[in-house]
RNA sequence: GGAGAGAUGGCUGAGUGGUCGAAAGCGCCCGCCUGCUAAGUGGGUAAGGAUUUUCAUCCUUCCCGGGUUCGAAUCCCGGUCUCUCCGCCA
């Protein structure tokens, strides 16, 4: 959320940034709530000290043994706490609708951020790499298919439509992939590697800013009031929530493999084919506390950090720099990776990077301290995918096929495959 | 799942109805002192909020939510989490 005195001085820069997000948010009722509610609590405020002085007078009566003054003075309280308790309610009930709405004001987008609500308005920042000439190139669930990669059917008479099984050499390429990531990652990138839990509390998706914005696009377990993470940077936020991290700390990073859930309810049908889309997929998340100054700097690098695993594994792709209408609802600048699927000829969204300013730390309340001496303030909050699976596995298989319905396995994964061709002949992996 | 113990500031930890936003120690900050270092010594040191009294005043906060009371860290009820033991289990 946003600072509130923020808010108060610069409604007009609040609403243009919920404008260029292409947002609906309810500033003004915000800022007239505010107003109430600070003049109930006013009065409030004024009663508690009323009463919180005659309290210490009879405590003093009492300590003197003067009980009859002492006696009258405790029911000369009774009417101001009578209206104590009217005012209390009607305080909270403002507080709580402050909340309700805050919760819907979108973060601002940078200046650098173009605005436009399309992709047409996205802006390429990089190409690397070059599209790939196939001829006849085939679709990465054909392929897979006349592999034994996938079993789509079977997963999904096992889970319903949306899910996907990896079979014999796929399970051991989507394994691999992991692996190669994650420590491509922790030992060229410096970060460091966690292991989250996949259920999380309510707050945590409060705290990322999903909550209550995107409420139903999660799964829920309603009996025990926990959600199934759509990413780790859901558990990752709140890692260090309500902590005051020491500033030598600054800037950390870490690493996560998890896998992630999705409802995508209303999804079905728009490029769902094959992996492209699914309820559980995995991912490596990237993920910074950094000091407000740094953050810029340190998402250009994050972004790089997840480039630099696709230049690892050779595949072409490009870098944007999102328009205000793409973006998400708690960040201030938001990268997107796409990698280029040959068969499909598009390009598929594989990464996300996003700097969210402070707007994540106040809602998780992570704060650092510069020195001894100064205030604690909130860090900023920082992520992206580095990278998600299914995606890459798909575009993998179709970048790297051969005419003969081979796939060649590219350098850096021959050490976790330990072959560098998977073909029809070596069918059952025994080791 | 059953039984018990606990949750206090950056940390350790005392506090069982008013003198407690909270002892003491550690850490940290500012001095003093001692050839240097170490030690010693004096003082300071929670967060959030409201207020055009802003080097100030007031409010809230001792896990969370209720309650009792003129008054709650302290008493009562409900919840969460942690630890120990038992059970179950990959």
């Amino acid at each position: 959320m946003l600072d509130r005195n923020y808010i108060r001085n610069n409604p007009n820069l609040v609403k243009a940034g919920a404008e260029k997000k292409n947002v609906q948010a309810p500033i003004d009722e915000w800022i007239e709530c505010d107003i109430e509610h600070r003049s109930t609590l006013r009065e409030l405020e004024s009663i508690r000290a009323e009463l919180n002085s005659s309290a210490k007078k009879i405590g003093q009566l009492m300590a003197e043994g003067k009980k009859e003054e002492a006696e009258n003075a405790k029911s000369a309280t009774k009417e101001l706490k009578e209206k104590q308790t009217d005012i209390e309610e009607k305080s909270k009930t403002l507080e709580e609708k402050v909340q309700q709405l805050e919760l819907q004001i979108p973060n601002i987008p940078q200046s650098v951020v173009p605005e436009g609500t399309s992709e047409a308005e996205n802006k390429v920042i990089k190409t690397w790499g070059e599209k790939p000439e196939i001829t006849n190139a085939q679709a990465h669930w054909d392929i897979a298919s006349n592999l034994g990669l996938l079993d789509m059917q079977r997963a999904s008479k096992i889970s319903g439509s949306g899910f996907a099984l990896y079979t014999n050499w796929g399970a051991k390429l989507q394994r691999a992939l992991i692996n190669f990531l994650i420590e491509h990652q922790t030992n060229n990138r410096g970060y460091t590697e966690v292991y989250p839990p996949v259920l999380v509390r309510r707050e945590c998706l409060v705290n990322t800013g999903s909550l209550p914005k995107f409420e139903g696009d999660f799964y829920e377990l309603k009996d025990d009031d926990l959600y199934l993470i759509p990413t780790s940077e859901v558990p990752l936020t709140s890692l260090y929530a309500n902590e005051i991290i020491p500033t030598n700390q600054l800037t950390m990073k870490m690493t996560a493999i998890s896998s992630c859930f999705r409802r995508e309810a209303g999804a079905a049908g728009k490029d769902t084919r094959g992996l492209q889309r699914l309820h559980q997929f995995d991912k490596v998340e990237l993920f910074k506390y950094t000091k407000p100054e740094d953050s810029d700097e340190e998402l250009d690098l994050l972004r790089e950090d997840a480039e630099s695993a696709l230049e690892a594994l050779g595949l072409h792709y490009r870098s944007l720099l999102l328009c205000g209408g793409e973006m998400g609802f708690s960040n201030v600048r938001q990268y997107d990776l796409e990698i280029w699927s040959p068969a499909m000829e598009k390009y598929l969204e594989i990464s996300s990077c996003s700097n969210f300013g402070d707007f994540q730390a106040r809602r998780a309340n992570i704060r650092f301290r510069r020195d001894a001496a100064s205030k604690p303030e909130f860090v900023h909050t920082l992520n992206g995918s580095g990278l998600a699976t299914p995606r890459l596995f798909a575009v993998l298989i179709e970048t790297y096929q051969n005419e003969d319905g081979s796939i060649n396995v590219p350098k850096v994964l021959q050490p976790y495959l330990k072959t560098e061709i998977i073909n029809p002949t070596n069918e059952l992996v025994t080791n």
